[in-house]
DNA sequence: GATTGCGACAGAATTTAATACGGCCATTAT
DNA sequence: ATAATGGCCGTATTAAATTCTGTCGCAATC
């Protein structure tokens, strides 16, 4: 009896949004999702149990999707990163695509903004491994052309941050944007 | 007394590779890091002090660089999501592009092969955020351009997978490559 | 080929942390 | 003003993590 009773869903106590305190938790969090409720407490200054009453409530409301631990790529002997750009005809071909996020060695599948369609993160064991992969997006049917990015070395890779992005001062030889 | 005594590291127990079971274990913990050991062991085939102690030693090992929470971007107030290339002048320039890791809208920073030299995964709260992040990169000296990549939807994103990847098989018509 | 040492596991015991409960205070709405 | 609410703390209870001990199987050794 915690999220519906018979189907009816309860009336939330208004998801208020993360505030300062919350963030502090997302930020241990993100760093070591194991710390116990009172070392957490003792970070963000709350008890133990205020701390937890927090995190519940971030993962009710969705902030928190869930905990997973960090697998270096390496041990499961996928050495290899690579971004690779897919040009489709057109863009209704995708559900044949969206095949490819059964392979485990695929991360990411975006469509984006640019000079190409879909953008995929990849992780293969070696060049061949890759190959393979790319004559399976060369079999799939509307892709017209791939290009890939092989990645030499990784300097940061990290999961989403709570911190707070500052404003952009708009430089004085610049207008004023409207929006 | 567990990692070493005096400073002198003790000699490990050869740090076997992560085999099925590791696997399996990876594979659960990388969907929900809170589960019990009870249940972890269940899930796997061993009993819960069994499958702490692989658990530590993959912890030990390195194949689980930590556990982390996984915040919702939105959450967050960073609901875009872009890629971005940058060329510079050489790579020697690197150190000071190194300073963007310490944004916390960048969440990638890779060194590629292909046509450009960077690629950055950067994540903020709109257009302007990003522009103002741009206009950063293109007053960081060495920085001659840049190619963004909006991301208009994802599809998948995930974690590091332990899933074994399968070899490919050579098509016919192609000739066996030497490596 | 028997033996000894080692690594991995299961079951029980212990310690520690997670979770639930009751009361207090501040803020807000009536 | 006052009642209701949400957030917090301190305590109590429950559940899980962690430790300990013994057993089994495997492999290297003699």
């Amino acid at each position: 009896m915690d999220e519906e009773t018979d189907g009816i869903p309860l009336n939330r106590p208004a998801p208020r949004d993360v505030d300062a305190i919350d963030r502090k938790i997302l930020g241990v969090l993100v760093d070591d999702a194991t710390v116990s409720y009172a070392e957490l407490g003792d970070r963000v200054g709350l008890s133990p149990p205020a701390a937890h009453e927090r995190v519940k409530r971030l993962r009710r409301s969705g902030a928190i999707r869930g905990t997973a631990v960090i697998i270096d790529p390496k041990a499961v002997k996928k050495p290899l990163l690579a971004f690779v750009h897919i040009d489709t005809r057109g863009w209704g071909k995708t559900p044949e695509l969206m095949a490819v996020s059964q392979y485990p060695e695929v991360e990411e599948i975006h469509t984006v903004a640019g000079d190409t369609c879909m953008l995929l993160k990849v992780r293969t064991e070696d060049t061949r491994a890759l190959e393979g992969l790319l004559a399976r997006l060369y079999e799939t049917p509307g892709v017209t052309s791939t290009r890939s990015y092989v990645v030499l070395s990784t300097y940061l890779e990290r999961p989403v941050q709570p911190g707070i992005t500052e404003k952009w001062p708009t430089p004085k030889h610049m207008a004023e944007p409207l929006y």
